[in-house]
Formats: structure tokens, C-alpha cells, sequence
DNA sequence: ATAAATATGTTGTAATTACAACATTTTAGG
DNA sequence: CCTAAAATGTTGTAATTACAACATATTTAT
């Protein structure tokens, strides 16, 4: 269906071709397509499925008791996700995975993952998961770091902060509409592009949409 | 200097004392003893040491560029620390871990753990690794539970139940006192012991210093 | 046992945000 | 190109918290 190796995955990292398809064969997994919105795993649900991006990208949602939408985290290219639901037992999956674009998938089912016999490849896959899920760590703590501040202004410029860094540069687009970034550093929708616009008076950035720039 | 077989950690699960000590025999490792409030690992290092609590705790917590204290968890017997940084390249500690008691903690130098040739005992570390890295993942998505609420009221909610899943039971004991308390939900201690004082009187739950009970 | 130090609780006020309601701008569909 | 829908921006107000300052309770050291 795809040549995997050509698409130089994370999770396939320092492994052959054959090492690739050995994996494949032992591990059943499927190639799903979703669009923007749609919901590719739900809160609730026990999934042994782990999800790989192969282009497009993801939120993952947690929706509290109240009703109240959080986003955690955007998901990109070559990360994974579900990964602590599926490669562990008896976990309920907490959040919601949810398309932000046309967005293709490689859905591992890793529920034998760890009782198929000592094989190279696997292991060689075991070393890429972990690997990627420290990654996937990494990647979470940064809301904490925006979140952690107690005014939207020092959320934001954290983020954007974070954001600059990642791409080395003073100009970048950011992977949030207002509405998502607002509810990614947990502050109300209009508070922020009241906030935004603030800090623009202040010359402190600029931005059109997605698009911003530190100054 | 111990028989960590019997420590029944699970780093070391499902391995035998020869599959352990072949391990600790691969990767330089050495055993300390922290005070209460001894820093284990201080934000800013480069670290090549994974952390390993044999008993006691530490807390994770960060201080952002106002100086303000996060509190992201509390680390407890068999949990690790530190992983990400150790396990992946070039990362520098973002956070402090901080012994919130005499604790006796398994330092285990992975800085080359990928680079072992082939070996069983060595594969079944990393895959309880990759299994401690996603319990860790999950530890650390509960503070977001907490502070994704709007109020202090329901941050505490939140996390009161979470305890009481926990240790099935409505009345058990937290690990923080009301500061940490406090940076671990992200709000004022004052306005913390205030709001804690309310829901005593409104009869949601009664508590004295750490020791809590649901109603 | 007592004093000092630490932890927790209380209260009033200023600062900040959430929320609601509406205005403006941008995008998408026909 | 035009219209409807969606996204973003603006403003005023009520709700909530942070903060400061202080009170009380508990623990520690001597």
C-alpha cells in the first residue's frame, strides 16, 4: 500500500526494508485516511492500536467533566500517539484524537508487541518506540511550561517563545486557529485575541491569523 | 551494595538477578541517599543518569522565568526520573527533582545503552523502559486534569478523586503539603487553604494537613 | 516545657480573566 | 461575485484569584 522505508519514519528509524515489512507482518496494522475533524480515536474507548502520522496532523483533546475542551498537544509528522493506551493493558484512553486537516495514518495494532519471540527487528522497534515516547513526553510538558504561568501574556509569549526556538527563526506559523490556541494555554477565546492584540499595541509581536511574529 | 532483586522493581521486571546484574554490569550505575529537600538533579544539566526511586519520593518541578514553582509530580517507589533527558540526546533538564523525604534512589548511567550489541538482558530493560516511560506519561497528564479546570474548587475536585481511584478508598493521604499542594495546581496556598476551608463547610470533604476524606 | 520556626488558615483588596453580546474580517460555497 | 458561515476582534461586567498582611496552629530544637 506505501513504501514505508521512503517515507523515512521515526518509528522505523535505523531499520531496513526487510526489517520494516518483518515487523509488519508480525504486528497487523492498516492505512487510514480522515478529514479534517474527524475523531480518530475517542475518549473512552480501549484501543490497541497505535497511531503513527504519515502526513496531516492531530489534536489530542480532553474534554473535563464540566464540558470544557482542553487541547494538550498538536501532533505531527513522524509522531506517535495512543501510545500509552496501547502499548500498556487495561488502560482507558482519556482523550480524544482528533484530525486538524486531511490527515493519513498507520494504525499498529502492538497488542502482542511485547510476547512475540526475541527478534531483532522488534527490538530494533521496541528502541524506536521508547525513543518516541520520550519525544512524545518532551512534547507534552511543553503546555505545562505555557500553562504554568498564571497571566495569558506570559502564556503566550512562552509559547511563542517555544515555538521560535523549534523553528529557529522569528517568523513561523503557528498549528492553532484562535479557538485551539486559546483552549491549548487554557485561557477563554476572546480574553486572548483581546490579549493579542494588546501585545501588538505593545509592539511586541505582530501576527495575521496563524502567522506570528516576535519582535 | 543491595539485591535489587528483591526490590521487586519494575525496572527490572520479569528479569532474573543473572539478567540484572548482567544489566548493571553493561551500564555504570551507583546508589545515593537524599535528604528532604536535597536537589537529585538540578534544571539546566546534562544528565546521562536515569533516576530510580528505591524508597521515599521526589517531586518534578519547575520554575519559569519569573521564578515562580511548578510542582509537575511526585515520584514515588519504582518510578524513574529523569528518563527523557537521559535516554535521549541532547536534551538539557528542563525541571528540578527535589527528595521530599530520605530517599534512596538507583542512579543508572545510560548513556550508551543503545549502543549494546544485541544482548536479551539489555533488550528486556529498554522494554520496561518503554513501559515506565508511558506510566510516566500518565502520571504526568493527571496535573493536566486538574489544572485544565477553571476554579480551584473543581483543580481540587479533580484531583481528590483521582487519589481516591487510586487507593480505592475515600480517605487517604496525599504526598504534598499545602504549598506543594498548591504549585501542583497551579494556585495560590492561601487562596488554596481558603477555598479548601469552603468545601469543609459546604460538606465535601473533610481533611487535616495531608490526610483527606471524600463525602 | 518553652521558644522559635514552620505550616496552615483568614480576610480584604487589586488585578485578571471568563463570559456574554456584539462587531468586523475572512473564508467557503454556489 | 455575492452571500452565508466561520473566524477573529472588541468591550463591559461579574466572578475568581493572587497577593499581602496577619492570625492561629503545629512542629522542632534546645
Amino acid at each position: 500500500m506505501k513504501n514505508l522505508a521512503n517515507l523515512k519514519l521515526r518509528i522505523f528509524e535505523n531499520m531496513s526494508d526487510d526489517e520494516i515489512n518483518e515487523c509488519l507482518s508480525k504486528l497487523k496494522h492498516s492505512f487510514k485516511k480522515y478529514k479534517k475533524d474527524e475523531i480518530v480515536f475517542h475518549a473512552g474507548e480501549y484501543v490497541n492500536e497505535l497511531g503513527i502520522i504519515l502526513s496531516g496532523s492531530t489534536n489530542i483533546e480532553s474534554i473535563n467533566f464540566l464540558g470544557k475542551r482542553s487541547i494538550l498537544a498538536n501532533i505531527d509528522k513522524n509522531d506517535i500517539f495512543n501510545e500509552a493506551y496501547s502499548l500498556l493493558e487495561n488502560q482507558v484512553l482519556l482523550v480524544n484524537h482528533v484530525a486538524t486537516q486531511d490527515t493519513m495514518i498507520l494504525l499498529l495494532d502492538v497488542s502482542n508487541i511485547y510476547n512475540i519471540d526475541d527478534n531483532k527487528s522488534i527490538n530494533k522497534l521496541i528502541k524506536n518506540l521508547l525513543k518516541l515516547s520520550l519525544h512524545k513526553s518532551i512534547l507534552l510538558s511543553k503546555r505545562n511550561f505555557c500553562i504554568d504561568n498564571k497571566t495569558i501574556r506570559e502564556r503566550v509569549i512562552t509559547y511563542l517563545d517555544l515555538k521560535s526556538k523549534e523553528f529557529k527563526s522569528d517568523e513561523f506559523d503557528i498549528p492553532f486557529d484562535r479557538d485551539d490556541f486559546a483552549d491549548y494555554l487554557n485561557v477563554d477565546r476572546s480574553a486572548l485575541s483581546n490579549e493579542l492584540s494588546k501585545m501588538r499595541a505593545d509592539g511586541l509581536i505582530n501576527f495575521r491569523k496563524n502567522h506570528f511574529i516576535i519582535k
